[in-house]
DNA sequence: TTGCACAATGGCAACGTTAACATTTGGGCG
DNA sequence: CGCCCAAATGTTAACGTTGCCATTGTGCAA
């Protein structure tokens, strides 16, 4: 207690219990190979003396820091707060640690976030796409650093995850078709938008398959205020029944502002939002929306690089459906 | 490029560029006792074999590592994103990376998070408090390892730091009997949330300060739900002309919840909300609301961890205001 | 010419851990 | 009784980096 020890070592572990150092190591990772007595005393002696296995050594000599790094251009932004929950959650089960990096989006490129992690302590590195990087077809991963993107493009050389924005689009129109509607309306977002732009592709080709045309979409900004102006738009279309919204501020504005002209939700027109982002903060209204999962896009992200381990494993894509969660806001016109 | 090379090492830099593993290494640190030359030779030889510097060895041979740990009870929580932003932020600046982690909440204590951490590679630690943790009281922090908590409550051992909740409850009371109103109903929120708690004692005792007993609150649950039934209930208190809700989503389902009762906001009552979270969901309702600054919360913690580098700083207790922001939903009725 | 300061570089050791191999001990079995 | 095997423990070396000190080379004042 007297002297501040700069940090305790095997080595004190290995005095105090009188065993070799290499029998602490044994006993730290319950090697059967020591007698439970002799672990005993091992035990005591760490406690005594507070010893805590050293990271930098262990990495040092395993070659392995157990970590993975996730490279971000934007903290904040949907659905990035579930994505570190799976992130973390992942990490966990593999007794991997996350390391955290903001990466300053001048110039936007793969290639900043990959060195900007190369000085640090991981093993593989996630990276969250929002928009398109310059070098995205140019890219190569640093030599024995595993990499994930966070996108629904496909790479050639690194494995990719995402939400199935497409396919959510899909969805959408398919609900609205199947309840009578003619065509579906679509409020988009601003095109430098990857995960939009899916989203607005998905609408187009859903409608398509029915040999529908696509109407008119109307451009907006995420904002609820957006909607509220889209909607006041679209209340004076008399062919619009159903609008599909990119988000739910959106929907829920563009209800607003149908209602703002007279129109009445559902009776008049059906709006469908994406996210399900509005539950607690709206008290009246039951969007119909789609969900989506990133808290297991941030787990198929670590487990990748996890569960790898060193055994460098094959580029995979994945995206993963979300659900659509039926409100009270789409009529049913059969 | 045949043979995949384990890594590249400063001994296999020093071969190829024919100098010594010290030159390199003063080479990486820029040292000035290197001739211009020299450098230029070495450098060239890092390029030709891709070298970068391991952290483990680094971390070893220095004692520390440059990184600060982030241990969260709930990753899903308001105000973490704008959090994480801060600690990304401060550490980028600092040259540090931050380590996120999910500490399980059973139990809820500091020394469970502060094991969890221990066997990182972090040169001190953050702890993001929701709740109280049984064991705050007793907690010292590790040996070495500075460990600042956020949280409100003055910890003796830790530094600790948080937005005001306390100041905000007396921002908005102030700002509602100075305009004539004669007292503020308050909406609260579950008892085991420590900030909500914060914010109810500060309601009770802004009121108080002004000689004024605080009227009987009504429980919430931070949803707009509960927010609804709250404005219900308060609609028909004939003395309720003002009302505090403790986040945004109740003050606005408490509007719509008056509303519903033929009360108008805010010539019938006027509301006020914490946390400034509707921005861009709610269309038509610019509510008056507290907005606290959460990124600089993230950043006084690591710069509380990566400013001092290792000179053990002394315990500090830092508490940032919110900024209280006029909307249209309270009415001047002087 | 000698001596000396200083610039540039090299050699060595150590940080803490653990894999690989070496050694000791005790017991079973021919 | 000697042999061999297995269990338990010890010894050595190496992972990559860098602080410390030693060495070499160069120019300049005495």
């Amino acid at each position: 207690m007297a002297a501040v020890k700069k940090s305790v070592s095997v080595k004190d572990v290995a005095r105090l219990a009188g065993v070799s150092e290499q029998t602490v190591s044994r006993t730290v990772h319950d090697s059967p190979s020591v007698r439970p007595e002799t672990k005993e005393r091992v035990r005591a002696a760490m406690r005594e003396l507070g010893y805590r296995p050293n990271f930098a050594g262990r990495s040092l000599r395993r070659g392995k820091f157990k970590t993975v790094g996730v490279a971000m251009f934007n903290i904040t932004g949907t659905g990035n707060l579930d994505r570190m929950e799976g992130f973390a959650a992942a990490a966990d089960k593999h007794g991997y640690a996350i390391t955290l990096t903001k990466v300053d989006g001048h110039p936007y490129t793969l290639e900043s976030a990959s060195s900007r992690m190369s000085a640090l302590p991981v093993d593989g590195m996630v990276v969250i796409m929002n928009r398109m990087p310059a070098d995205f077809g140019t890219f190569e991963p640093l030599p024995g650093m595993q990499t994930v993107l966070v996108t629904m493009l496909e790479h050639p050389l690194c494995s990719t995850v995402d939400s199935d924005q497409f396919d959510c689009s899909r969805q959408v129109v398919e609900y609205l078709l199947g309840r009578g509607h003619k065509t579906a309306h679509f409020i988009s977002c601003p095109e430098r938008s990857l995960s939009g732009m899916r989203r607005e592709e998905g609408w187009r080709e859903a409608l398509r398959a029915h040999g529908i045309e696509p109407p008119q979409l109307v451009r907006g900004d995420w904002t609820a205020q957006s909607g509220y102006a889209a909607g006041q738009v679209l209340a004076d279309d008399p062919t619009c029944t159903a609008i599909y919204a990119s988000n739910d501020a959106m929907a829920y504005g563009c209800i607003r502002g149908l209602e703002s002209r007279g129109k009445h939700v559902p009776e008049d027109v059906s709006v469908v939002g994406v996210d399900d982002s509005l539950g607690d903060i709206v008290p009246d209204c039951r969007l119909t929306t789609v969900r989506f999962d990133n808290k297991r896009v941030g787990m198929w992200a670590v487990d990748k690089i996890a569960g790898a381990d060193g055994g460098a494993s094959g580029v995979e894509h994945m995206l993963i459906p979300g659900v659509l969660v039926e409100g009270d806001t789409v009529r049913d016109l059969r």
